[in-house]
Order: structure tokens, then sequence, then C-alpha cells
DNA sequence: TAGATTGTTAATCGATTAACAATC
DNA sequence: TAGATTGTTAATCGATTAACAATC
């Protein structure tokens, strides 16, 4: 392996990344750890470590903004395109179809499948909507490698087997589920409701934080 | 603080609610830690970590499937409705609005909010497209606390500044920035990207490995 | 040169794993 | 009772922070 990150290192890149890239808009040339780590609300010397593995800072100047995005683009396989097959055309289906900013990442959405037949023939954003069965010829034939999963939850193991029968090897899925595949199969989950849930927890532990400290006051 | 649960606990959380809900569908009154393990594909002892702050294992039996997700509900603040508003009405925001799942985490989004006054009038899910100027008076009015972000990256600070003026101080953030608030406001940022650049990363490095691989056998 | 800023080492902190006694 | 499974302690691992020497 050439590169092998930390894993947190590598879940801060895409976050360097997105300030870079308003700081490039700018017109910044370079930009210090100990700025980053502000705007990231992070340790400087964490920013220094994390960008130290891709070799990109100057002393003194800080780091050169284009050359460090560059850098993590080229990590995160940023540059290759992947092109990818989408199950289940509801409303957030459709917003990823309708995004256009996956293609900055590499990704590339062919076509889209789902079971309602009202749906096949639309065209959301660049792909077409397709009858659910005609996924796995058309996998192979294009030699599809990453599937992303929009479907309920009912049914998300379901598509994700057919996928992996079908030659699929990466699944994002946004499914509620936990997906069982093979080993070889990459998932990663984009669990919006565990987010809400996660933001939650942090708002009510503060209403009884703030409750408390007025319950103490004298 | 009643619960203080380690960080990496509560984003536990909302799976193991996820599994043991579908637990509860197929019937199962009790489950091991070691079966959570499995779903969750990490090691049973940090399950028995986890679940034992919430007191609800039974030694023999393991733990009862519907009050261990009562209690996550609980502490979670999952029974507590919070109302918010939705701000930026384009495809992703539509499909958040339309989603359903999200009142059984407590988050009712009361009304949404976009500059685009061709917009303005429909109803999505339940709620009311109104224009953005409208905001702080009704945040204030209703006693808003909690917004959501799903404008493009370019406006979002703007946003989340007319937000806290208004109340808000807690934020669910789609848009693919950092922004910068005061202290008191709790952020949690839902970057879909930077999923998408991790996954990237993976696909890529195992890539590389086969590669590699390939190259060393003789 | 002096000063700012990186890169890197050692120290700390928190999270995960392993092992096993407690117990139903 | 014997066996399964939790709860908990100690050991390990990895990530973050602090400190400072290297250097442009």
């Amino acid at each position: 392996m050439v590169h092998c990150l930390p894993a947190a290192t590598v879940s801060r890149l895409p976050l360097y990344h997105q300030i870079l890239k308003s700081l490039l808009d700018r017109g910044r040339d370079f930009v210090s750890s100990d700025t980053l780590a502000k705007l990231m609300s992070i340790d400087p010397s964490l920013v220094r470590k994390d960008l130290a593995s891709l070799g990109s800072g100057t002393q003194r100047l800080g780091y050169h903004v284009a050359t460090t995005m560059a850098s993590i683009e080229t990590i995160l396989g940023m540059r290759n395109t992947k092109e990818a097959f989408l199950v289940g055309v509801g409303s957030l289906g459709r917003a990823l179809l309708a995004y256009r900013g996956f293609c900055d990442y590499g990704l590339k959405i062919v076509a889209a499948f789902d079971t309602d037949n009202s749906k096949v023939g639309q065209t959301i954003g660049d792909a077409k909507v397709m009858a659910a069965e005609k996924l796995p010829g058309l996998a192979r034939r294009l030699g599809i490698r990453m599937g992303i999963i929009t479907v309920p939850a009912g049914v998300a193991q379901h598509v994700a087997e057919v996928m992996v029968e079908s030659g699929i090897t990466a699944i994002w899925n946004f499914a509620p589920v936990m997906l069982e595949v093979p080993e070889f199969v990459l998932i990663r989950n984009e669990n919006l409701a565990a987010g809400l849930a996660r933001l939650s927890y942090d708002y009510e532990q503060r209403l009884n934080n703030t409750k408390e400290g007025e319950g103490e006051q004298p």
C-alpha cells in the first residue's frame, strides 16, 4: 500500500478539502495549520500531523492551498471516475441524482432503477430511470462496481444482494439498515436518522444541564 | 448530568435502536450481545459495555428488545418533539421534508423557507414553504430552537447567522461548509460528499492493494 | 538575522478488546 | 445444578495534545 493513513485522518481529509476550496475561491495562496485548526475546531498539531503525510507544508508560510487540495484529491481518489447505479427513485434518490456536486468527487451516477413502472423512462440529472430487473444485465455489461441504495429499509438487504450478484463491490447505503454482505464488499452507511439522533442527544443533554445549573443556583 | 455517555457509545445508540427495531418486527423478545455484535461488526464486549449503561441486560437471556429500545429512545431524546425550520427547498430540502421517518426521532419540520418566490406557498410533507424573510419573526413567535440548512454552500453561513439571531440554537447542516457560530449553538454537519470521499478512498485503497498483490506473485 | 511556522517526538487521553467472575 | 450470558476490570490500542527542535 502506498498510503495507509489513520482512519481518523482520512475522515478529516474531505473537510480540509472543503475549506481549502473556499480559501482558493477567495484567492488565498497559503494557509497555516492554526487557521485550518480554528475553522475545523481541532488542535493545530492535529492539522500538521494530518497534512504532514501529504508532504505539502512549507515552513514559515504554511500550506499551499492549491497543492494541498490536489494531494487530497489524489489520495481520496476523487480524480478517478467511478460509475455508479442508484436503486430507489424516491425523494432521496431524486435528490442524489439531481445533485451536481458528486462529480467533483469522481462519482458519476449512470443510471437509476426502480420497481415502480410509472417512474421508468424519466430522466433525472444525467441518469435515466430503468426497470429494476434490468440492473444485473446492465451492471455486468458496463462493468459497474458501485451501487447507491436509496430504497426503504425493508427491501435494502434484497437490493444489496442483487447488486453483489451483479458484480457491484462498493455500496453507498442510505437505507437505515445494517446490510449483510460478503467481506469483499465495501459498505458506507449514510444514516441520516442516526445523525439526527446524535444532534437530538446533545440538544437534550444541554437542556438537562441548563436545568441543573439553574437548580444549583441558591 | 444524569447521563454522560462516551461520545462513541452515543453514536452507536441509533444503530442499536435500528437493529432492535427490526428484531422487534420479527417478533424477537431477547437478543444477546454476540448477535448484536455480529450485526454491527463490532466486538461483543463493546456491545455489553454500551448497553450496560442502560441497565437493561438480563444474565443468561440477553437484552430485552423492547425495553432496550425504549431506554435508547429516552436517552437520545427521541421521545421529545423538537420543532424545526428548514431553509433551502432544493432537491435535498424537498427530500428531507418528504421523509416521514424523522418523526420517529422526535423531529417535526413545521415550516420551510426559500428565497425563490415561485416555491413559496407550496406544501411538502407537512410543511408550507414561506418567504425567507419571514423566518426571524416566526421563529421567535413559535419559539423554534432547531434549524435545518439545505441551501448551497455559498449562502449557508448567512443562513446560519440569521437562524442564530432568530433564537435557533441547534443546527442540522447539510451544506458542505464549516459554519462559524457562537459556542452555545449546537452544530451537526451532515456532509454527504465527505461520506462519498470516504468510500472513494477505501475503494481506491482496495484497487491498489489488489494490483500490488498481483504484482507480487511470481 | 529574527520570527513564524512546520514536522516530529513524547505524554496524555479515550476507546476497544480480552478475560473472567458474577448470576440468573 | 450446569450453562449461558452479562457486567466489569485490566490490558491494549489508536488518536489527540503538548512541547520543541528544525528550517525557511
